[in-house]
DNA sequence: AACTATTCATAAGG
DNA sequence: TCCTTATGAATAGTT
């Protein structure tokens, strides 16, 4: 397309090879474009020249490619080498997640249909020990309370009986008073 | 290019999409290849059809380019985002599988030393719930047992019936045959 | 950067 | 999907 038909083999003239690379890197990134919105594509492309600068257009960005084309093509695994160890820890702890989801759910009497009689009994168990634990915290809570009420009872008591003392000693001295000032008079 | 021009906008019809997207997936991949050889650059394309279909064209391979990229691209650290990404889920995953596990200790019974009463109310609820569902479950178990047996008791039954009738019907059988042998003499 | 002759890509149709 | 063909787009070479 142009006046003349050229091979496709390098350019080796650096100035016809600099001109030819932005007239199409500007027709690709174009057609790149245009393939996207036509056909509703997700498109990456990045390109280094030949002096290393970098052109891209990604029709989402090309973090989001990058993660489809590792979930597409699974085996090649893009970059798992470089986050190996985060990738698998992330994988142990949503199935350990899984697991204790279906344990949490299973105790909560839910999803209980499918299981067998078998796997009811130590499910049983768990819950009857739990039950068990979680009332004896609570007896725990009610004896503490009666302590603390008997506590409070004998501390009432002692009260009502300094308060009686104070009382008789106040009358005395009322009385004693009393008797002062009819000497008084 | 082709019988009459064609408005950049998504294609409606999804059979024409498609098609325009073959053509034009392979002129553009036909285009990097040119770019590439033409004018010694390096160019990676990946494009996903509307389908999820992966198609790419790296002129070395997509690694090479993406590390290159990192390089070119300093701030915009690719690896690093993903790095971050990935540990904040891991974090998240964390939490989320942390909270389960209290939860479960504390159905199961364990570690309820610190809770306060109010926090063991629902707790008893939710074991006595939990206890409700898997007795409920059971109880199915235990009716269809029953059912079965009272099926098998009654299967039983007719079989003696059958039995009882087979075997007055050889008895009936054998004494004709006496019978018979009788009259013979 | 423009221009333009030429080749190429492709839309529509089969 | 592949073939055909008319047409618009891209671009090689030139100014």
């Amino acid at each position: 397309m142009g006046r003349g038909k050229i091979e496709i083999k390098r350019i080796e003239n650096s100035t016809n090879r600099q001109v030819t690379y932005s007239k199409r890197r500007n027709g690709i990134i174009k057609k790149a474009k245009e393939i996207s919105v036509l056909c509703d594509a997700e498109v990456s492309l990045v390109i280094f020249s030949s002096t290393g600068k970098l052109s891209e257009y990604c029709s989402t960005t090309l973090m989001h490619a990058l993660d489809r084309y590792n979930e597409s093509s699974g085996k090649k695994k893009l970059w798992d080498a470089k986050h190996e160890h985060l990738s698998n820890e992330v994988n142990r702890i949503k199935k350990e997640n899984d697991n204790m989801m279906i344990e949490l759910r299973h105790l909560k009497g839910e999803d209980i249909t499918p299981l067998h009689y078998k796997e009811l009994i130590p499910l049983e168990e768990a819950l009857e020990n739990g039950l068990a634990n979680v009332r004896a915290k609570q007896m725990e809570f009610f004896k503490m309370r009666k302590k603390n009420e008997i506590m409070l009872e004998d501390e009432n008591k002692y009260l009502r009986y300094i308060l009686h003392q104070q009382e008789i000693a106040m009358d005395g001295n009322v009385r004693e008073l009393d008797h002062e000032k009819g000497r008084d008079y």
